[in-house]
DNA sequence: GATTCACTTGACACCGTGTCAATTGACGGT
DNA sequence: ACCGTCAATTGACACGGTGTCAAGTGAATC
């Protein structure tokens, strides 16, 4: 016990956590979060305005706990371009399953809320330009395949990498997470590698 | 005019999938429908008894309409399992659209709702069987990578194809309907066939 | 003319979100 | 000791959307 006991935002937003990856994001409300934090359900209207701000500061407080950025120094300091596409799969295929409640809950969200699009939008653009940089380390080393221009291999790079085509493979096709990232590292390196 | 007023019943469905269509299904209430098909908010109760019961019924008119059947029978068609991947490509790739907003509005409902989640995968199942047959069909022919088995090939055949895939390309990466088409017959050959 | 059927009207219950006001209790400062 | 303050509690309420219910209307059919 790092200092007893936790500030009421860091409990609200733990039992947030809790409940989303438990539940998937479904059927979470903000009474059943103020009761799995131990608090008084106006209490959390007192640390989030809405529900919507609630769960994009969770998904901040998840990304600092796992620490995603820590992860991926591993693929900037990869030998070469396809060394790197091969370890961000790695990284980012290990990275998904925790955050699956917290994501999936937020992309639903997505369409009706302005605040869950930004924070997901956020999430997408780091992860965008980790892709970006891989395919520009690729064509850099001349091994990107001539038919693909930077940008539309990026996008589909990306597109192929998210969380939408993990949760699809895992899920509905119910694939083991190792699968997951074999296959996929085989089908990146089929489609952009010469 | 075929035959002077539709019965309310179809007015519905009509009003259903163009409001879904123009909103991509988001912010469709029971009274906006019930108003654009110029009828009280209850006798759309009257034909549907809940929500999803409507959006399920409408999936299903709206595949009778546009008779996705018909237009998979050039991929039947198809000479070899290659001709008969890219055609599917065209296929499907050329009816997503139209069923964008139904689509994208029964995949948002289909954790909460049972009957939406039963609509959608009776709509994937066909689709995923449509792949198997591909799949099989060049691995028939010697056609197919060794390393895939026609259960993980067909998963992620599927996977690419998938609505969620072909909507992250167009929507978010701001594709063209043709780019996609012409930039997934790409990934599919170069992932699949030997 | 009576029945039947599709539809209308208006009211209401339910649920989850978000708001508000009054209250409690613990804390630190003087 | 007393006062202020701050976090949290309690209970009530408005709102919006879904689904239900009962009574009434109007036109077609027998």
């Amino acid at each position: 016990m790092s200092s007893s006991a936790p500030d009421t935002r860091t409990k609200i937003l733990n039992a947030t956590w809790k409940l989303m990856e438990e539940r998937r994001g479904v059927g979470v409300r903000m009474s059943d979060i103020a009761k799995a934090a131990g608090i008084s359900r106006q209490a959390v209207y007192l640390h989030f305005t809405t529900r919507v701000e609630l769960l994009s500061q969770t998904t901040k407080y998840v990304d600092e706990i796992n620490g995603l950025d820590a992860r991926l120094k591993a693929v900037t300091e990869a030998e070469s371009g396809l060394d790197a596409m091969l370890t961000y799969v790695e990284v980012w295929g290990n990275y998904l399953p925790e955050i699956h409640g917290l994501a999936g809950a937020l992309l639903a969200v997505r369409e009706t809320d302005e605040a869950a699009k930004v924070a997901w939008d956020d999430c997408m653009d780091c992860h965008q330009s980790g892709c970006r940089d891989i395919i520009a380390a690729l064509k850099s080393e001349g091994e990107l395949a001539p038919k693909w221009t930077d940008s539309s291999a990026t996008d589909m790079m990306w597109v192929l990498l998210s969380f939408q085509t993990w949760e699809q493979l895992t899920v509905e096709c119910a694939w083991s997470n190792a699968q997951y990232i074999t296959w996929m590292k085989s089908v990146l390196v089929q489609t952009f590698v010469t």
